[in-house]
DNA sequence: GATGAATGAGACTTCATTCAT
DNA sequence: TATGAATGAAGTCTCATTCAT
């Protein structure tokens, strides 16, 4: 087995762990023995626990960056780009819903490290929304007296909230495609009825 | 010192020292310093640190909802209703940011009590937002292909959002109330300009 | 309620305690509860914990061995007098089943005061038997060459494991007095010289 | 050094700690400095203080059985095997000294898991002698109106306590194989019928 | 590189004892 | 004298990390 291999099987095993148990719950051993390895050999990859966590979470979001940002490269439409973007962060939950867990769980960490980490790799992938709003704003089809920086966090907030009860309880009634509907419909357009302004 | 005291200076301690440092790496001598008592007195209070954390959740969020409650008693319209929560939660965050803070992280966690806890008190919380959308889709004022159960999360996921950033770095530009009064104006009206729709 | 009978009531809370759980697991709050006073008044009686356990053995041994002697004295046959302390020990551990629990477990413990203790007041306890052994030797009913030394401990000895059983299990089939005729009688037919048989 | 070679090696020194401090004065801490190694190399063999207490019971016991009944089983005289029984009790005291006094210690002990205990494994010692009995009384060698249950504990009680004055001041005058001497006959001459002097 | 037994710092928690009331 | 809340020393046990093999 290559080495590149052994890093991904440990990384692999600390998402299951991470998202099973949490971080401080957690054991080196459990993750050693996910990963079919002694606990020594962890530490031939990995700095410490911790460097095991923010390596996941550096490696892992990058690549959700780049996915996401070719999901929404051949659309023009901020709306839709939009629409796209929630679809996309969706099944990412579903498809990772381990990464998913413990990127929602550790992330809200406040050890020094981990708020750090939220300033900056974390903060590409929400920009993702802010830089769709300014296109939008741009063009005019979104309105300009709103702050893209407060409808990033608000549009990504709405989207997590939603994606931590599927998390808890997989099988809850709404499926996960009809919230992202739901949700960039109700950021597009509002609650009260369009009469009715 | 009458027993009730210590018992909630106690509580004030570990909601200082959790927000602070998290539940994990939040010392039982920590609080007791913070409380300046001795370790041992803070077992005559609670069964064990755990506890702490359920104690600090049961009374305080308790109190939360009796406050927001009363905020929005006062009003009939359900879009103003949203505004007052909307304003009150981020008041809230203002005023009991270590709280927020420790709310924020270890609600998130997924041990079974803390599991538990979400899915009961916490959930009375949001239920007051859901509640609102009821009375608004009644008398339609709101939209009612809208689900409540959607907007509920998605409302308080963007607020929640919104406080986690003002809790991480407090002196940020956009004022919490302005972060709420956008956020209700988001949802209420939805990003795209009225004319479009 | 008068000074000595405090700490009497502390002392029979203790043996009843001490009985149950042991010296070690014993609390000073369960002693505390038992005898119906505060923790602290306790150390208005007695200097520690150990204190306790010690003053236990002093004032109780002292007891029973003024209660043996006396039913002893009215008595002239060495080999009556030996059946007499027999019936009178199995008498003693069924009338004071805790505190012969409570000796059973803490003479046979090792620290330094109770070493001690063994070898000094509860020694007066044995060498009644040496006594007894003496005095038949010399007006020739039990053999000369058997060491009263060895005979009291072995004596004791068969007398004090026949009680464990009954204290660990109250019940058994073989009665207490049963036991003590028995022990008396396999100890007599054994030392008594074989020419008068 | 093998596995199987640090068990050993902590369980010895855990005999000679409890021996010499009793269970609840040792510390776990004087265990690992006997045994030479790190407190938590302990907790890599054995689960918990009291897990140590046990295995020694357990696997000691185990091995003092299948000793002395290897001892006894050349003889068929219930006689001399009574002798042969209380001789190698003694040698077994004296040659482990330190193992005899957690043993005499400990048994005494009223926690739940050490009473079932004496129930179980340690009756099977004892049970050795009541095996004799039977045997001597089928043979008719033995009075058949003494109940082999009371004897055999009268008689491992004598040797206990016997043995517990020798443990206690090892340099005493009475040799322990004279000990051993002076009881089997005391117990002889009372068990043997009569008719048979 | 890989292993996993060993380490030992440090956490939580208990409870005998004190002392202000 | 009596109380019982408070103390804090000290113990058991855990587990990230190391290192000899």
């Amino acid at each position: 087995m290559k080495k590149a291999d052994k890093h991904k099987k440990i990384l692999a095993a600390a998402i299951h762990v991470f998202g099973e148990k949490g971080f401080y719950n957690a054991r080196i051993s459990d993750i050693a023995k996910e990963a079919k390895v002694a606990d020594g050999t962890i530490y031939l990859y990995f700095n410490n626990k911790h460097d095991i966590l923010l390596t996941l979470f550096e490696e892992e979001i990058g690549k959700l960056i780049v996915q996401i940002k070719g999901a929404i490269a051949e659309e023009k439409d901020p709306r839709k780009m939009l629409k796209i973007f929630a679809h996309n962060h969706m099944k990412l939950v579903i498809e990772k819903k381990e990464l998913a867990e413990v990127l929602q769980m550790e992330l809200r960490q406040s050890s020094a490290p981990i708020k750090q980490y939220r300033n900056t790799s974390f903060a590409d992938y929400i920009n993702i929304i802010s830089d769709i709003i300014h296109m939008g704003q741009e063009i005019k089809v979104f309105r300009s007296n709103l702050m893209p920086g407060v409808i990033k966090r608000a549009f990504f907030g709405a989207l997590d909230e939603m994606s931590r009860l599927w998390i808890l309880a997989p099988d809850n009634t709404y499926s996960m495609t009809e919230c992202a509907e739901q949700i960039t419909n109700i950021f597009l357009h509002g609650i009260v009825p369009a009469e009715s302004h």
